[in-house]
DNA sequence: AGCACGCCGACT
DNA sequence: GTCGGCGTGCTC
């Protein structure tokens, strides 16, 4: 082989490998392989990239090939980190879905999937340059720039711009490293460290039956020497099974046994014990209260699985639609063992805040170790533990939130997607803004698995597909056990204010109904969906109302802290003295929030243990379970609460829910109000008497003869789904077309206005007047300072999505070319709720 | 998305 | 003359 011949194949053979990065940019960037790894790069790595002139990121590789990228020269990739690919090839291809469905990009996706603790946190630091001494060149900026560095070793680029208090503290770095000053460099850390628990155990020359007996004799009288041993030998059983002596013990089981810390040395040192590290599960092993599953199922449920079996040899897709407490769970966990004993991973998607420590120590208790949690209740740690475990193939079920969809699954047998009507399975704010139902679809159809929905009351659109044959469909009418639906009653605030028979936000009958519930000894729930003390404070004297001064919504009033908060931006401030207009001290709370119904409930009911779950409330994971067990225990007789009491929540004390305003409910500005109603309703009125006794469900309203009302009294879905399909039907809501609603933003109103405007004329030129409603003012119009205008276009079903999309993004990208409307951001969300 | 570069007005 | 503002375009 010639000289030169080699010379061409280093150059040909030169890898090259395409990496995603999680940045919203449309496409992949090429970086050379360094010699020494060209062997090992696949798809799938992460690896260290630099990225512009400062940054460091961590992307992954998504092809490994050998041309080299003909407009500019690829920089050398920085680092692998990965031994075997932590990203799967269908994952990558599932996040390139994501991004084109939901218009965003595919770098957003890889985003969100990736837990933090995976992605490197590349922070440029400078530090002084060891050599520098000339301080009399410098400005006087500079200067200051110089000592606070030297102060504190390193500083990052923030820390430079606090310190120095300047803005771009970029251009003041690169005029010290021009002067030779300081130097630049780059911290990279994997932010993932295994918990690791340090052991004991034998060393192996005593693991003989014949060689232990010696050394206990010959440590007869060293005392705290042969108790330390026979407290080992008391967890492990070296005499019986040398073989337990491999796993060892803690070490901390010997300080918590009380035993002399020195001996345990001594013995390490004599070389009777040896010391060794494993790494341990972040998720403590609860082998000791496994339980294995002992229920049966009762006749409907086993009527019910056997046919979600059947619909499964024809559809991928099946409804279980179950009212409240007709034990879906049950059916869920026997389709999950099936599916593990078949040797497939199973994922059981759950809405955020209904993934309750109730629901997850139970799959616990009978999945052991097989099962993972993926939870944002979980540090980061926990969930980068649950990713790598999935890879070996650790954890074939986990149990997750919406971003769980993500997971790098390789044998999915099984989706269950619990609550499927809920909301929050949509990602509304940062993109990308998915629908985890729909991307489970999507991965279950990539990885040849079955999914099913289950709900008391499923959604509009997923009970259309059941009906038209598209999902199978299984119906389960019957509580559990001998449990009686709830009985509805509705209370009239309308006329219960004609007769003067309201305190405060209660109707007499409310609360004489909670008054008798709490002398029975009885547990009672009282549901108001909002936060807070009072949503508005206005003056008596004006009607002047206190509202945030970056957002256009009221302040609300929380007394616990004495300060006035707004929900959409995190504005606070003290709570005033005198109105902001004319400086009267006529300020009332006005409506009712939580804390405030908790307060009055106490002035009515004076003897009774109120408690209080709301977001404020919960915010930790140990509050949220003391709140719980406090419950559990019957410490708190009524309980009163936002949202989250209405899912999950699940004990047997409980025989009476209120809701406090339905109205507020039912008159929400939405096309899905009705159907959310009659969820939210339903999901409430489901916590009362889940045992035997039947349950009484009140609900305040000054619409009493509201259709709503009789639907829910009935647990008549049908009727509710006939309605609403009419309604959705006659004005192309979905399921009859689909949605894409355009949010554009700036922090002028002109702006926004103008090329909303504008927009809306192209869009409804394109593709049709009856396509595109709007642009309309969101509900609140400014947030954060920032204008909002809403473009809602409708797609009825057979238009080409694909072509569609195509054409809007052409109309997007052609928008900044008007000056008028420059920096205005345009914000696509496909499939909005 | 950042952030670097460049061009502009407002100050030592 | 320097400093900080913002607009624009690029990042392998």
């Amino acid at each position: 082989m010639g000289e030169s011949n080699l010379l061409f194949e280093s150059e040909e053979s030169t890898v090259f490998v395409d990496a995603l990065l999680p940045l919203p940019i449309p496409r992949f960037f090429t970086y050379r392989v360094p010699r020494q790894w060209a062997q090992v790069v696949e798809s799938g790595l992460r690896i260290v990239v630099p990225f512009g002139s400062t940054k460091v990121l961590t992307a992954v590789i998504v092809s490994v090939h050998h041309q080299p990228p003909k407009q500019y020269q690829a920089k050398y990739l920085l680092e692998i980190l990965d031994d075997a690919p932590l990203v799967t090839t269908s994952q990558i291809a599932l996040f390139q879905w994501v991004a084109n469905y939901y218009m965003c990009y595919p770098g957003e996706v890889f985003q969100v999937a990736l837990p933090a603790g995976l992605k490197i946190s590349s922070q440029s630091k400078v530090q002084v340059h060891p050599e520098f001494d000339q301080l009399n060149e410098l400005t006087e900026k500079e200067r200051v720039i110089v000592e606070a560095i030297q102060a504190k070793g390193a500083l990052t680029y923030d820390e430079v711009a606090r310190v120095a208090e300047v803005k771009s503290p970029y251009h003041h770095i690169k005029a010290l490293v021009g002067k030779g000053a300081v130097l630049i460099f780059d911290e990279l850390k994997d932010r993932y460290t295994p918990k690791v628990i340090r052991k004991i155990r034998l060393c192996k020359a005593w693991e003989d039956i014949g060689a232990l007996t010696e050394l206990i004799k010959s440590l007869e009288d060293k005392t705290k020497q042969i108790s330390v041993l026979l407290h080992y030998l008391r967890f492990i059983p070296v005499l019986r099974d040398p073989s337990t002596n491999q796993k060892g013990l803690e070490k901390a089981s010997f300080s918590l046994a009380e035993l002399s810390d020195s001996s345990l040395q001594t013995l390490l040192k004599n070389g009777i014990f040896e010391s060794f590290e494993v790494i341990v599960s972040r998720f403590g092993s609860d082998q000791d209260d496994f339980i294995p599953a002992t229920f049966d199922l009762n006749e409907p449920q086993t009527k019910a699985y056997q046919s979600i079996l059947d619909q499964f040899q024809t559809k991928e897709t099946v409804l279980l639609h179950g009212i409240t407490g007709s034990g879906k769970t049950e059916i869920y966990i026997r389709l999950i063992q099936e599916a593990l004993a078949n040797g497939d991973q199973v994922l059981y998607l759950l809405p955020e805040i209904a993934l309750t420590t109730q629901i997850v120590s139970r799959l616990k208790k009978i999945f052991g170790e097989q099962v993972g949690i993926y939870h944002s209740k979980f540090s980061d740690n926990e969930r980068v533990e649950v990713w790598k475990s999935i890879v070996e193939g650790k954890y074939p079920f986990v149990v997750g939130v919406r971003s769980s969809v993500f997971l790098p699954f390789s044998r999915l047998g099984l989706i269950i997607i619990d609550e499927e009507h809920e909301s929050s399975f949509k990602q509304t704010d940062p993109a990308p803004r998915y629908h985890a139902r729909d991307v489970a679809m999507v991965l279950a159809n990539q990885q040849g698995a079955k999914v099913l929905l289950g709900s008391a009351t499923p959604s509009i659109e997923t009970y259309y597909q059941a009906k038209q044959g598209k999902y199978g469909l299984v119906t389960l009418s019957e509580r559990f056990g001998k449990a009686q639906l709830p009985e509805l009653r509705v209370l009239d605030t309308k006329y219960a204010t004609r007769m003067k028979q309201m305190k405060g936000g209660f109707s007499a009958d409310l609360v004489s109904v909670l008054q008798s519930n709490f002398e029975r000894g009885k547990q009672s729930l009282l549901f108001q969906n909002r936060r807070g003390y009072s949503p508005y404070i206005q003056c008596q004297d004006c009607d002047w109302i206190a509202e945030c001064n970056q957002c256009d919504v009221s302040l609300t009033y929380h007394a616990k802290d004495q300060e006035l908060r707004c929900h959409y931006c995190g504005y606070r401030e003290g709570l005033l003295t005198r109105c902001g207009a004319c400086g009267s001290t006529q300020l009332k709370t006005m409506g009712y929030g939580t804390e405030k119904l908790e307060e009055e409930l106490q002035l009515l009911i004076p003897d009774a243990r109120i408690g209080r779950m709301d977001l404020d409330t919960t915010r930790s994971k140990t509050a949220f379970n003391s709140l719980l067990s406090e419950i559990q225990s019957g410490n708190i007789d009524i309980l009163v609460g936002t949202q989250m009491v209405a899912k999950g929540l699940d004990f047997e004390g409980l025989s009476t829910v209120a809701i406090f305003d339905a109205d507020r409910i039912i008159n929400f500005p939405d096309f899905r109000a009705h159907e959310r109603a009659f969820q939210l309703i339903t999901q409430v009125a489901g916590r009362a008497g889940r045992r035997d006794e039947q349950g009484q469900v009140y609900v305040q309203t000054n619409q009493p003869s509201h259709r709503l009302f009789d639907f829910i009294q009935r647990g008549d879905y049908a009727a509710l789904y006939a309605d609403e399909i009419v309604e959705r039907e006659g004005y192309h809501y979905p399921p009859f077309s689909r949605l894409i609603k355009l949010t554009l933003r700036h922090m002028e109103a002109q702006a926004v206005d103008q090329a909303a405007r504008y927009l809306g004329g192209i869009l409804k030129e394109r593709f049709g007047h009856g396509r595109v409603l709007g642009p309309e003012k969101p509900l609140i119009e400014r947030i954060r300072n920032q204008y909002a205008m809403e473009i809602l276009i409708k797609l009825e079903k057979g238009v080409s999505l694909a072509k569609f999309k195509e054409s809007l993004r052409a109309c997007l990208d052609e928008l900044p070319s008007n000056k008028l409307f420059k920096g205005v951001q345009v914000i696509p969300d496909v499939d909005c709720l």
